[in-house]
DNA sequence: GCAAAAGTGTTAGGAGTACACCCATGC
DNA sequence: GCATGGGTGTACTCCTAACACTTTTGC
């Protein structure tokens, strides 16, 4: 133990901030991803039960540590695989949270990510999650969460609504085919607020985003509904 | 040394990240800000020089190593004070920094700030700023910096272009009386491009952000203009 | 045939943009 | 009196928001 101390406070000498000062001691870094998808017309956020100290027993959003041998992005990336299973998620950082006491064991600087799942691969992944203590939430069902998560998920879903009128993160939630009454109902959940079918449709065929598959499907009504898929390559476009 | 090493260790065991992980250790915390201001149409940035390796000799943004007692908005502004003797500096977080190799000491990630400061203060600051090996460069004539800062003034220099045009940032930039010309020569400096003077004047005064003083000023032209200053309590209002 | 959701066009108001002439002053 | 920048109004375009009826299907 001591001999490992000691060869980090050899590399450490020569930066222009002092290790044994203790102003600079032990700082550690959080990757925290808020995940989210819309089922139903329902936004829901996933959350892990900590299995140990500090905040035994409580729910928090997905993420831990920080690797010295990765990116940050990754890092969240990893995290949320360790703890749920999930692979292949993109991740858009949109945040840091570094109040002092935020962790209450040592200090940490939290970089908060979000992330967004189709609601198929929810379907998918239930059982998985279930054996990982993990779980969907509604966004208005969330219960009083471990650290500053509750804090990190209120911005992030703030964030959520400013990134799903400006950014390519809509095609993360709809992968494959879909119709524009189900596209629509996301945005509905996500924005909490009602919009015109007739003026959506202007708006989203206007962007140039989708195209048009030429297949129908039923959605919710009786009638089938034109599908339509994002395009290969989309540009981030601010829709609202 | 070592019996300081061996409370950091105690503090530290019982929480969910180990210490002893080689993966964790030796993290840190930069705060980092871009430090901005408008003089005679030119947009310029606060460099300093380094004193110490490494990069010693090059210029840098202002910054350095987060403290432990402090919150991360407060250590932006405890450095800008130590590097440059500025105080009452309003700082916002942009942007945060993480590659794995962006200090060649040890892994630190850098949180990013933008403050701005009006050309009288610049006049007033210019000595003391000398005197500590500080000075203004327009952003056009920036030298190579040390670490990753001139990606952070790149990304910086982008946010400020979002911040001007939807943020009070401005009032910082024009903390007493002003004309109009005068507040649209440096959004032209900022956004590097021409803006239409009636256009421009329509807006501000239709955004409810500035009083008329009843005063008049002469600014470039011969005709005195119109002053002009920031209500007390404005709101962060989307002007372009 | 009727309930339920999908599809479609028009219009009015507001915001943005483009543009040209007169005004006050210093020299 | 003329050069320099400051101040002002109007018209066109585009985007947004509001709004109602017809169509397809399941039952």
């Amino acid at each position: 133990m001591l001999t490992s101390v000691i060869k980090t406070l050899i590399i450490v000498i020569g930066d222009d901030m002092n290790v044994k000062d203790k102003l600079y001691k032990n700082q550690g870094i959080h990757v925290i991803t808020a995940i989210f998808t819309v089922e139903q017309g329902i936004t829901k956020v996933l959350l892990v039960k900590r299995k140990n100290e500090p905040f035994k027993g409580d729910w928090i959003l997905t993420g831990g540590a920080l690797h010295n041998d990765e990116d940050l992005i990754d890092g969240a990336k990893r995290e949320i695989y360790e703890k749920t299973g999930i692979k292949d998620i993109e991740v858009e950082q949109f945040g840091v949270f570094g109040a002092l006491h935020r962790s209450p064991v040592m200090r940490m600087i939290a970089i908060a990510y979000i992330g967004v799942i189709d609601s198929n691969r929810v379907k998918i992944l239930r059982e998985t999650l279930r054996t990982s203590n993990a779980d969907w939430f509604a966004i208005d069902k969330v219960p009083p969460l471990g650290y500053d998560h509750n804090e990190i998920l209120a911005s992030a879903l703030m964030e959520l609504q400013n990134k799903i009128i400006s950014s390519n993160i809509l095609k993360s939630l709809f992968p494959g085919d879909f119709s524009l009454p189900e596209l629509q109902k996301v945005y509905e959940a996500i924005l909490d607020k009602k919009l015109d079918r007739r003026n959506f449709r202007k708006k989203m065929l206007s962007l140039n985003l989708i195209d048009d598959t030429g297949d129908t499907a039923k959605f919710e009504g009786k009638k089938p509904a034109k599908q339509y898929r994002f395009k290969n390559e989309i540009e981030s476009k601010k829709i609202f």
